[in-house]
DNA sequence: CTGTAAACATTCGTGCTCGAACGATCTTCG
DNA sequence: CGAAGATCGTTCGAGCACGAATGTTTACAG
């Protein structure tokens, strides 16, 4: 369904020079790239709310309580940047955790602009039954390729993290 | 600010077997990759905030639309499939490019459930002026690495979402 | 024919996500 | 002390995304 456009089939002397063929090349790589983000985007949100029928809880949900509970008390701010979300997106993701009493909120006494928060007992619970973010199918995957596969996917995907991470927001 | 949990310097005589240290560190492998899955999500979202800034569209409907592009007339599941993207989620962007005239929507005279819709002139010549998807850091980055480092990317992100599409939304 | 089933697009409800704008609080400097 | 500026969290608006439910249309069985 997706491998249709790579058909195209055009020799080598089609191309005006070896830069040009490089740059098509480099070009149907991109789109790979690109594609293949889409779907993955895909089935981590079809995961998500397929770990909600079953626990209550969303992936983004289950990633902050993570966060919450390997550092103790935390501010707003770093857990923002812990798990890579918006302060506004941190916030209303709190708010729903709070509502249901998995989480609490409370101001520092020194500096009354800092939230820390903390789980509760019922969110410690919620969290030690929750499901894991990636499919069972794809964990077992992961788990069957060998060490240098399992290796080069993780520095592939910090590669491209990297390379992401490192734009200021300015388009062209 | 996102590297200091690896640091957990745990000696081999500490695992019971070497079943249980392969376990650990293909955990660690896990909590690397989807770390950078959020990463790369959250850098889509703030790429296409920029790109609507700009363009004034936003990175789905940019990828809509030269589906429309480079298939025609085409019918709203096929442009669901082809995107990666719910039957539901296609609708809605339609419905924006629609209202501002960069597309057309009618129905089928033969089976009238199919809905075709097309690129207006309009619509062709904002698709012509948007930036690329990726950003512009991001595809000098690629271009600089080697050809072999490339591939590997590129088949990495397709595994990996190869072992995700092969889900049927069964938690564990 | 007629009723049932399937296919297609749409609507709806809920949640995630971002940046911008805001108010509250603290710090710094005059 | 008091004003200016920085920092922190929150609120707001717009858009994306999914699945489930809905309505329309076609296909098929009897």
């Amino acid at each position: 369904m997706t491998n249709d456009e790579r058909l195209r089939f055009v020799p080598a002397q089609a191309y005006a020079s070896v830069e040009d063929m490089r740059a098509a090349e480099i070009e149907d790589e991109i789109h790979a790239l690109t594609t293949a983000m889409r779907v993955i985007a895909q089935a981590i949100d079809t995961r998500s709310k397929a770990v909600s029928r079953v626990s209550g809880l969303t992936i983004p949900q289950i990633v902050v309580m993570q966060a919450v509970a390997t550092r103790g008390e935390v501010t707003t701010s770093l857990l923002s940047r812990h798990c890579h979300l918006s302060a506004g997106t941190v916030v209303s993701i709190l708010d729903k955790l709070e509502e249901r009493g998995f989480v609490e909120r409370y101001r520092n006494a020194a500096d009354r602009r800092i939230v820390h928060t903390r789980l509760t007992a019922s969110g410690e619970s919620a969290l030690a039954d929750a499901p894991t973010l990636l499919p069972p199918v794809a964990l077992d995957g992961l788990a069957r390729l060998s060490s240098g596969e399992r290796r080069a996917i993780v520095s592939s995907f910090e590669a491209v993290a990297g390379l992401l991470r490192a734009d200021g927001g300015v388009p062209g």
